[in-house]
RNA sequence: GCCGAUGUGGUGAAAUUGGUAAACACGCGAGGUUUAGGACCUCGUGCCGCAAGGCUUGAAGGUUCGAGUCCUUCCAUCGGCACCA
């Protein structure tokens, strides 16, 4: 019989598919032990499933598999991202409506991950773009609403000429829209936002309770920027205003020679002087029109115009200039600087351009320097500094402090969330408009607020979306009033509906509230979460940001919603670069599913190495994982190996062809040495069988497929050393259950037509090892002489040093004749070690 | 520039607390089987050397009886952030 994986695969994904995949649902049974295995669910998009995607949803499947053996009720859950510009550039590009697209797409994607036997509980299928689903995006929403964290402002935001919408500052990558490549545009624009920022320091501070890789934490510790200054003010000379700056350098005030403003800060207008009013005016308009990557993109060069103006500095009084530039961001800090040149690179570089005083405050040595060449932004002592000479710059950050009577403050990088966009495809804001009352939110009783058809889907590129066409869904009465008012037209972005998806999979089908408290508290937070790295500062942080407010209100029980995060890496194309359409390297599952079969393709990926290593597709490879598929199928199936031994031991079969040989199996007459080789090998395997359970056990627990697949192919590759015949079964049922989780069509179709067994092997109970099993009889110990290795010697396991010594000394003489021994190091059932003097 | 991760054969990679570096595969070589190719099976395969032996985990130091593993400095690759005061 040949391994016909696509037959034996078909076979198996019916018989699991029964009544809904029953076999695969959670139980929700609060007594079990309990564990929450998720995936980043998809986007559906057009293009189907990619290996990418194999990847991580393979090894979360190796891990269900894997505690639903071991007895826990495991929680394993699909669905659909579907709402987002993807969907909706292709209706417009094919020109049919998203609705009749997206579930032709999550067809197919449903097929390909059935395809691959993945063991989901799709009787929790959740799809973003279903009202029973957004009706509790929208809920969310009102409760931020409520509570004052969903506001609209009017801003500068960016937009995206080409998509038509504005694009939140996580969704902008070097000054380009993430999606589509277009430059964004500064646009001031009213838009909804979400108070993210007053989650700042809880979304960082949290970030230390979670068990996830370093690079992701740092990622977002980055782009919440948190960083601890100070406020100073600053009297503007000959007039009665005043200006504030922020600062996380208050012991350099001293040498703060003059004060930049953002052109957008709003105190312009009033202090500039009228001999520069035209100069000012015409910087202003021109920095205005730059993008801020624009701004951001010439920065050695500084551009800047001088407002006429002086400001005191309060640590010395003297008359200090102040300057505009667009090197200092309006929404940042207070929009404006102190300009420190001596010891800030920005600063340097601009006092040089416009000859600006250049001022030396802190100096590594305590000596004071003539001149720089360039500035110092390390400490040191303090110079210039007045009653401050001498103090190190660390203490003299508390003490300018005090003396200028600045105030502490904390500033973060992070801005709010810009929650709005002008399209179709997404969840419809609930709020109405209305002229008297003003934002009013949707009755929740009045939720979903369903997305009504529509006929022209194409974005306006106005501030509107296509919605606002529809004058019967956009006139309503004011629920507040009962007036004539507007509904809000404009829609929420592609990552609303993935903030809190996790929650819904827990109660998908209740009516009355987003998840039933109870349910809450058996499955949060989520244990293991699998997915890509490129949601570190998007997703991550919005679903994070979601969870503490649902928390704050009471809705979940957990500060944060994902404990264990793990990150696949890309797996590259086979020229070792990303995959992609225009290289022309991209490999299809569906074509390798049909060539090798999915449990090949399945094993393969987890076998390429370390799941979060990025590694390139080889072809080569996956032949070799198809091969031991084959093997153990052989050595189940066909037992072709029965006359291996005797062939050694030099019994000629030459005679012998074909299937004969698998007849005549028992018919082979042994010579001692073959028996007395038998033997050896059959009391090894035992201890073969628990040492193989142990690693398999243990690298799954880790993630650690790669190694798990390795002690597979060591146990079958021992197994096919004895000739079938003298087996146990239960070494077969071993490799079996074992191989299971990887290879689960291939361990079906053995378990249940050539073991024999009843029940499916994904509901056997995972096998236990014993620890006098692990360990060896007798035990190889390592001679060194001077930590070099100079041979090995047998002995039983836990043999004295003494023993030892004696043994080892003989087996290495020539190395010890002659020699002084000063210290013998001896490590138990390890090594021993001579140190002589040379 | 800053932050993070990673550097081991021809390739993907293994290696409890520091204790036989290169497991498991791919590739390659030789042989077998096959009408042939493919597939399959057996043996070999880090480098130098006929051998004895010596060398080898990005580089250089250090700690140790002993370092891929610990410490210091440096280099390279990948990823992220980047005028955030």
């Amino acid at each position: 019989m040949k391994y016909s994986h696509s037959k034996i695969e078909k076979k198996w994904q019916k018989i699991w598919a029964r009544h809904n995949f029953r076999i695969w649902h959670a139980s929700d049974n609060p007594t079990k032990k309990h564990i929450y295995i998720l995936d980043m669910f998809p986007y559906p998009s057009g293009e189907g499933l990619h290996v990418g995607h194999v990847e991580g949803y393979t090894a979360s499947d190796i891990l269900s598999r894997f505690y639903r053996m071991q007895g826990y009720d495991v929680l394993h859950p699909m669905g659909w991202d579907a709402f987002g510009l993807p969907a909706e550039n292709y209706a417009l590009k094919t020109k049919k409506p998203p609705q009749d697209i997206v579930p032709k797409n999550i067809k197919r994607f449903k097929e390909q991950l059935r395809a691959l036997g993945f063991s989901y509980d799709w009787s929790r299928e959740i799809n973003t773009t279903d009202p029973n689903y957004y009706k509790w995006t929208q809920w969310i929403f009102l409760q931020l609403f409520k509570k004052g964290l969903a506001y609209e402002e009017e801003a500068y935001v960016n937009w995206c000429p080409n998509c038509k919408t504005v694009l939140a500052d996580e969704e902008v990558e070097e000054g380009k829209c993430d999606r589509c490549g277009t430059e964004v545009e500064r646009k001031k624009l009213k838009q909804w936002v979400l108070k993210i920022t007053a989650y700042a320091d809880r979304l960082l501070k949290d970030l230390d309770l979670l068990a996830w890789p370093e690079r992701v934490k740092t990622m977002q510790r980055n782009w919440i920027g948190r960083s601890e200054g100070v406020e100073i003010t600053f009297k503007i000379a000959d007039s009665d205003r005043y200006l504030k700056v922020f600062t996380t350098r208050p012991d350099t005030l001293f040498g703060a020679t003059y004060l930049v403003l953002a052109p957008e800060h709003p105190l312009i207008n009033d202090i500039t002087s009228s001999t520069y009013q035209n100069e000012v005016r015409r910087y202003i308009e021109e920095s205005l029109k730059k993008s801020d990557f624009e701004r951001q993109t010439n920065i050695k060069e500084k551009t800047g115009v001088f407002t006429g103006t002086y400001a005191i500095n309060p640590a010395n009084k003297e008359r200090i200039p102040i300057w505009i530039s667009d090197y200092v961001l309006m929404n940042y800090g207070t929009g404006a600087i102190m300009a420190v040149p001596a010891h800030d690179e920005r600063d340097f570089s601009f006092a040089q351009e416009f000859h600006l005083m250049i001022k030396e405050v802190i100096s590594p040595d305590g000596k004071e320097h003539l001149s720089l060449d360039k500035p110092y932004t390390g400490e040191g002592i303090l110079v210039n500094s007045g009653p401050f000479d001498g103090i190190h710059s660390t203490i003299a950050r508390e003490k300018i402090t005090f003396y200028v009577n600045g105030q502490k403050v904390i500033n973060y990088k992070l801005r709010d969330w810009i929650f709005s966009r002008q399209r179709y495809w997404g969840e419809p804001i609930p709020i109405i408009k209305c002229p008297r009352c003003g934002n009013v939110a949707v009755p929740e009783k009045d939720l979903p607020l369903k997305l009504p058809m529509i006929k022209k889907y194409e974005p306006t590129g106005e501030k509107e979306s296509p919605l606002a066409d529809i004058s019967s869904w956009v006139k309503v009465k004011c629920p507040q009033c009962g007036g004539e008012a507007l509904r809000e037209t404009n829609t929420m972005p592609q990552w609303a509906g993935s903030s809190w998806y996790y929650l819904r999979y827990l109660d998908p089908k209740n009516k009355k509230f987003l998840v039933d408290p109870k349910k809450e508290k058996t499955w949060l937070p989520v244990n293991i979460y699998i997915g890509g790295v490129e949601h570190a500062v998007l997703h991550l942080l919005y679903a994070r940001f979601w969870h503490k407010f649902l928390y704050d209100i009471g809705v979940v029980s957990t500060l944060e919603p994902f404990h264990k995060l793990i990150n696949q890496g890309i797996i590259l194309g086979e020229d070792g670069e990303k995959m992609s359409k225009s290289r022309g390297n991209v490999i299809n599952p569906d074509s390798i599913i049909k060539q090798y079969g999915a449990d090949s393709l399945r094993m393969y990926e987890m076998f390429l190495g370390p799941l979060a290593f990025s590694k390139p597709w080889s072809s080569q490879g996956i032949i070799g994982i198809y091969r031991y598929l084959n093997r153990v199928w052989d050595l189940i199936v066909n037992s072709k190996n029965f006359d291996v031994i005797p062939a050694k031991a030099g019994i000629r079969d030459s005679h012998l062809h074909g299937n004969d040989k698998l007849r005549r199996k028992d018919e082979f007459i042994m010579t001692p040495e073959a028996k007395k080789q038998l033997n050896h090998n059959l009391e090894a395997l035992e201890r073969i069988r628990h040492r193989t359970i142990q690693k398999v056990t243990e690298d799954i627990k880790n993630c650690h497929f790669n190694t798990a697949i390795s002690s597979l192919m060591e146990y079958t590759n021992k197994l096919t050393e004895i000739p079938t015949s003298y087996i146990n079964k239960k070494y077969f049922d071993t490799l079996v259950i074992l191989l299971s989780p990887f290879a689960p069509h291939l361990s079906e179709e053995l378990w249940h037509s050539y073991l024999k067994h009843r029940r499916l092997v994904a509901q056997e109970p995972w096998p236990t090892f014993s620890k006098k099993y692990l360990e060896d009889k007798n035990i190889t110990i390592v001679i060194q002489v001077n930590g070099r290795i100079r041979g090995t010697v047998e002995v039983a396991k836990d043999s004295s040093q003494e023993k030892v010594q004696k043994e080892a000394k003989s087996i290495i003489k020539k190395y010890l004749t002659g020699q002084n021994i000063r210290k013998v190091i001896f490590v138990p059932n390890k090594l021993i070690n001579f140190v002589i003097k040379s």
